[in-house]
DNA sequence: CTATATGCAAATAGTTTGCACGGAT
DNA sequence: ATCCGTGCAAACTATTTGCATATAG
């Protein structure tokens, strides 16, 4: 879906800060707010923090953008997408994205503990292919 | 391990305000800040923030103490123990640990990318079986 | 006794809010 | 014309640091 249109559908007017600040994060895939920060301010500089925290915020709410957190690191921001599990090379820092199936954890945790599970996070710590065998 | 001897060994002096805030992790499961500020201040009122701040990097440092985070939650707090999954209930918040054999996703994860997978963090949503059903 | 830890205050960083202006419908 | 969004400044919250004093080993 265009941004404009992810932006019509949430009751959303399509400013150029929000289309700005969605195309960062699609570029990025994820993004810290220093990131979002560094990117959008050479592309439009007299967008201001306040916009950024507050779009995302509302983004949030409407769960067009996901907040990330990692242990040791800043909180990142994507956009909303199918459930995924996270890959983050620890020598790099770069962050992949995987699907996974969890609906048999999800089972084995039911069964032992009577709760009932409605979602989850998960992210690894890995050492990426780039990272184990560079070029 | 007493808490003294977990301080010894890791090259920390065992002072008063060391093992309060340890008895604090130790006696919550899970502590944000908060509450461990609030815990604290009333058994020992002179503890200041900074001493609870300074502490509980320099045990994360020393991997005493693990730092969890939680989307749309505060961060928290805990002693370094087995490797464990957390089941967060929505309803009353409550945080209960959960153990799980997570290599055959790592297994899963590795032959799909070519990385090489260190360690994970997972945590699920649930409601609680007490939340379930109320006696 | 000596090195480390603490408390306090100040500095710094991160985030939210109020308000007047500007642009879209 | 009205409503919503933005930028700016100020407020507020969270975290770290410097320094003098206290204390564990």
């Amino acid at each position: 879906m265009s941004h404009i249109k992810l932006l019509k559908t949430n009751e959303l007017k399509a400013t150029p800060q929000r289309l700005c600040i969605l195309d960062t994060l699609r570029e990025c895939g994820h993004a810290t707010l220093e990131d979002i920060q560094k990117i959008i301010s050479a592309k439009f500089p007299t967008l201001s923090l306040s916009t950024i925290y507050r779009n995302l915020n509302e983004m949030i709410q409407k769960d067009m953008v996901s907040e990330v957190k990692f242990a040791n690191k800043k909180d990142y921001f994507e956009i909303a997408k199918e459930k995924h599990v996270h890959l983050v090379c620890q020598k790099c820092k770069k962050i992949e994205d995987f699907e996974i199936k969890t609906d048999e954890i999800s089972r084995q945790i039911e069964e032992q503990t009577g709760d009932k599970v409605l979602a989850n996070t998960i992210s690894f710590d890995v050492i990426c292919k780039d990272c184990l065998s560079p070029k």
